[in-house]
Parts: structure tokens; C-alpha cells; sequence
DNA sequence: ATGGTAGTTTCACTA
């Protein structure tokens, strides 16, 4: 079974490259965020069509967005908020036995100062608040993946200076920390880092401001698929479809795909 | 230290 997480950046507007995805990748589960869209206007013929006949979404107008796709049938699906919001950042359905949590965690905006940028703040909450929760959940040990943007770089090879990312939202160490709370809040296992070594870099999105993002190569790992110890070592690969940064019109995010056998 | 691009609720906000 193949799972897929792509931040699509407005699922209208690129509506035609999820045709691409599924060439290059055919997933049975694809997981998008950022599809910036209310359920009502959200294309599912262009899921529908690719054989994803099963759909979850949480969506809302112009922000954030959250959808599950699957060519199995999805069984209780359900949504969190987070933070006392009604942002549409979590989803989660059963696939042939598996919860899958579909996040999108804030980017934190652009000062890594909690007290003086709320949107920090509600980063460094979020994450918090999702680690809680997750510690309760998985006290019932079914086999869970979570995958999604969480916007945070936690390995020094996850971005393309460590040094001079240290003060940079994504990679600093509250929001390392943080999400090393989330990942240990169901032993979770980074399931793209059980086949890339962590002393290889490994980027999954690049910025749009980049004159050349492909020479300039500055990424940022900051879409993840993690799978509960249980999967673990049922795992058996996974991409980082680099290639699609560079399609016309495209997210500045990768698809990222993981194996489950 | 600055500014660079993209998407949407577009002269402002988010990323």
C-alpha cells in the first residue's frame, strides 16, 4: 500500500497535476494540504476520475485545507481542531485497518519569537496541544500513520544550512524540540528516514523566491510521514518526488511517498 | 540587512 502527502498549494488551481502524481506515484491513499478550498467547491472529479472514489475533506475558503483520497474505502472519519480554532489543518480516516491523520501544522510566520509574533506562538501551541492529544490516543496501540506538512526541519541535514537556519522558522530549536514531543507522543517512526540516512540531505520543498531553486538547492524537509512502531517494519521505501518542483505551475512543495507492505 | 514569488477573501493577508 502507498500513501502520499503533498502540500498542493490550492487543490483548484492545480487540479491538472494531480493526474502527474498519480502517473509517477499511483498512490492508493493521497493526503493533500493547503488545498485552500470549502468542500462544496473542492474538484472531486479530479480524484474521482484517477480512481479515488473514496474522499474525506476538511476544507475552508482561501486557507489551509485538508483532504484524504483513497482507491479503498475509508471508515471513521473525523477532524480535530487545535488551538481553540476552526482552522481545517486535521483529518483522519481508516484504511484496511490503518487510522491515517492527515496535519497541517502552522508555518509560525517569520519572527522565531513567540512573545512577539503570535503566529509563532500558535506554532509552538499547536504542536503542543497535538502531542497531548496524541498521548491519550495511542494509548489504544492501533496501527496509525501520520503524515502531513508539520513545517518543521528537525534534522540538521533537513535543511540546507543548518548553521544559518538555527535563527530561521522551520528549524529552530523550540520548534525541534516540539515536534520531537509530537514524534515521541506514539513512538512514531520517521518512515522516509528508515530508507534516506539522516547524514544524506533531504529537502521536500524550495522556496518560490529562489531565482533558480534547482541550482541554488536551498530546501527544507518539512513534509513527513511517520508510521507507529507496529508498521515499522513493514515499510519498504520511499520518495521524495523531487522532480515535481519543477513542473509548470507548481506547489513549492513535493510529493513525498512511503511503502506499507 | 534586504528582498525575492505565489495564492487568495487582492490595494492585504498567508505562506
Amino acid at each position: 500500500m502507498r500513501l502520499v502527502t503533498w502540500n498542493i498549494n490550492s487543490v483548484r488551481l492545480r487540479a491538472p497535476l494531480l493526474e502527474r502524481v498519480a502517473q509517477w506515484l499511483h498512490p492508493d491513499i493521497l493526503c493533500l494540504q493547503e488545498t485552500k478550498v470549502a468542500d462544496p467547491l473542492f474538484p472531486r472529479e479530479a480524484l474521482t476520475s484517477l480512481g479515488y472514489k473514496h474522499i474525506a475533506l476538511a476544507g475552508q475558503k482561501a486557507y489551509n485545507g485538508v483532504c484524504i483520497a483513497s482507491k479503498l474505502p475509508l471508515a471513521a472519519v473525523a477532524r480535530r481542531s487545535f488551538c481553540g480554532k476552526d482552522d481545517a489543518r486535521h483529518l483522519q480516516a481508516t484504511v484496511a485497518g490503518i487510522e491515517i491523520h492527515c496535519l497541517y501544522v502552522p508555518a509560525g510566520g517569520d519572527v522565531p519569537d513567540p512573545d512577539e509574533n503570535p503566529k509563532f506562538a500558535h506554532k509552538l501551541a499547536f504542536l503542543d496541544e497535538a502531542a497531548s492529544w496524541m498521548r491519550g490516543h495511542a494509548r489504544g496501540r492501533r496501527p496509525m500513520v501520520l503524515l502531513g506538512d508539520l513545517n518543521v526541519a528537525p534534522l540538521p541535514t533537513d535543511v540546507w544550512s543548518h548553521k544559518q537556519m538555527l535563527g530561521v522558522v522551520s528549524h529552530t530549536p523550540i520548534e525541534v524540540e516540539k515536534l520531537g514531543r509530537l514524534q515521541a507522543s506514539a513512538r512514531w517512526v520517521d518512515a522516509v528516514r528508515a530508507f534516506v540516512p539522516p547524514e544524506e540531505t533531504l529537502y521536500s520543498w524550495w522556496s518560490y523566491r529562489a531565482n533558480d531553486w534547482d541550482a541554488s538547492d536551498r530546501g527544507r524537509r518539512l513534509d513527513h510521514v511517520w508510521v507507529t512502531p507496529q508498521l515499522a517494519p513493514s515499510l519498504t521505501g520511499a520518495i521524495v518526488l523531487r522532480e515535481a518542483r519543477g513542473w509548470d505551475q507548481p506547489s513549492d512543495h513535493v510529493p513525498v511517498a512511503v511503502d506499507i507492505e
